[in-house]
DNA sequence: TTGTAGGCGTTATCAA
DNA sequence: TTGATAACGCCTACAA
């Protein structure tokens, strides 16, 4: 039992007795026009017959256009990711593009995983890439860019604002959540701050200081985590305890940089036998699935994962068709405040 | 700002004074031994130098071969999927292969989306179909099937076990899940079942009743969800409740078909003030992230996510270099039994 | 070990 | 409105 080769435009222009640029001119919708209705017709009816699919990868030679975007994130296990991707793909798809997706976070670390990706996506001869992977370190991207590739960056930002991007309003988000906390009566925050070394871990940080500042605060303690993790949120937190100690600027909130770094500081503070709000209020970032089921439910920053990466794909592809150069834009979204029992008044 | 036009082998080739099929046999690892190892190192070295990378879209077309594996899945928000592409991309990286995605649980339902991405994906040329959406009608599927497409299951069979898949053991899981409520001394048990539509829905459903029968146990109880989701899950929680009013079979403990529907349980008893696991035990199923955070922290039945989109990648990828029809092969994988603090002995 | 010729399925550009 | 011809960039015989 051998598939049978699937029909090509040659075999339909013969079955129906015409040209073979005649059928290429019937299927595509932007060159239907100039082809008779009646003969229109009869090449649908023959294409629906004989199951003919136009073959891409052969328009994609012809045309070199490969209706193919690489998008390349760390780890789409980390549960940022899927909506973002979800955004992606429904933006893309509505314009007929396919994603090739490439997570970038191996064991080994590195930017070497990404640039291997895209090595591989360029042969592919994708249009363009949406980057989510956080690094600060890329000299390799703008090289990419230089050799005239089609960049979004999603969720992050590169070192001089030279490529477009969608990011959302990280000093909102820090400004929400310290208002929030002052205005529960709070005077001693401290931050657990994410890896310096990514875009949201530094840019959050930042705002976590300038959110201060208004209120004429100042940081209670900061410090700052090996990874957006758990367990590196629980390390943190015996850290920031340790300073707590030491009687120096005890703390009566914690604003952490992301929801598991929280989760991971929530479970420091239960094992220690620290009441959560009572004694301490925690509030954490991204407002990632089920947060809503933890013990107590932890309160924390909206982002817009979902809008950020419809709007991203929408972005590149738009500069595809324009001229290159006029792509320059940045979207900044709005991130809200969602409060739940992880925090109130300090005791 | 124009962007160079990428070079071609034809430029390569000219570049060094030798014909393109040289060039194309340096560039192929499996060709590479016919040439000159002198002329290779001299290939190599103006290969990079000139940025020159193999046009796969052109290859395709010579050789039929995308390099490209089509991926359908329900939803990729949905926690237990991450792992499944994880595992999946990875298979495929380690081969040079693309996972082109289509997330086909659309707002409007049915198999359409999952359709109209497959045509599109047809088009494309993958080589074959991972297909993780778990509607058990589908005619289609079988079409795809008889018209010489290759395709690996995941996570799902199909109706007649026609198809190549990987799977996890639900009986095994059920039995897992249901002997240790048994040994903890629960005899009234309640099932709140997937949809029935699901393949995983049926079964569990099954599972949970089998695995009842060696107990001498008959099911205290089953609701079937509407969904796979928190507030199915409270729903059918509450329905359950209703039941258990009406004083028929009270239960002591429910097994849900799936974590989402646990946690929904969860909230229902929580509201009404029934006590986990002191009046009722609960136990889940998957075992997805941060079960371990929630209140109290849920018993679980393990399965292994990441590993099943690995082995479905691989084996599909075995089969494309096999001959038709040698492909089947259905690979079932042991889940595990993680407890927590959701499941006691009945007060 | 290297070169030559032809074809993969489309689209694009002319010409009719 | 349709047809003819030439690419697109690579691979695969086969010949040298």
């Amino acid at each position: 039992m051998t598939r049978p080769p699937a029909p090509t435009i040659h075999h339909l222009a013969q079955h129906l007795g015409v040209h073979k640029s005649t059928v290429s001119r019937a299927m595509d919708p932007a060159r239907r026009h100039l082809i008779s209705s009646e003969l229109l017709q009869r090449v649908e009816a023959a294409a629906r017959e004989l199951g003919y699919r136009p073959n891409r990868a052969a328009a994609a030679l012809s045309t070199g256009r490969s209706k193919t975007i690489g998008v390349l994130l760390p780890d789409i296990t980390n549960p940022v990711f899927p909506p973002i991707l979800r955004g992606i793909e429904d933006a893309l798809d509505a314009e007929g593009y396919f994603a090739l997706l490439a997570n970038t976070a191996r064991p080994g670390g590195g930017s070497g995983a990404a640039q291997a990706a895209v090595e591989r996506m360029l042969a592919q001869r994708v249009e363009g890439f949406l980057i989510a992977t956080a690094v600060r370190d890329d000299a390799w991207l703008e090289g990419l860019r230089k050799a005239g590739a089609r960049i979004v960056l999603v969720n992050r930002t590169d070192g001089r604002g030279e490529l477009p991007a969608v990011i959302s309003d990280d000093m909102l988000g820090m400004r929400l959540a310290v208002d929030h906390l002052v205005e529960l009566g709070h005077r001693r925050i401290a931050h657990l701050a994410g890896p310096a070394g990514l875009s949201t871990g530094m840019a959050r940080r930042i705002g976590f200081e300038q959110a201060l500042r208004p209120h004429g605060l100042e940081p209670a303690a900061v410090v700052e985590c090996s990874a957006y993790a758990v367990d590196a949120g629980q390390a943190a937190m015996g850290e920031l305890l340790q300073s707590r100690k030491r009687g120096k600027r005890p703390f009566t909130a914690v604003v952490a940089a992301n929801d598991l770094i929280a989760l991971g500081a929530l479970q420091t503070l239960r094992e220690r036998g620290i009441a959560v709000p009572d004694e301490v209020s925690v509030i954490g970032h991204n407002d990632m699935p089920l947060l809503d089921q933890v013990s107590p439910p932890l309160s924390s920053v909206r982002i817009q994962h979902y809008e950020m990466g419809f709007r991203a794909a929408r972005l590149l592809l738009d500069a595809l068709r324009a001229t290159p150069g006029s792509d320059q834009a940045t979207v900044v979204l709005r991130p809200t405040l969602v409060v739940r029992a992880s925090t109130a008044a300090p005791g």
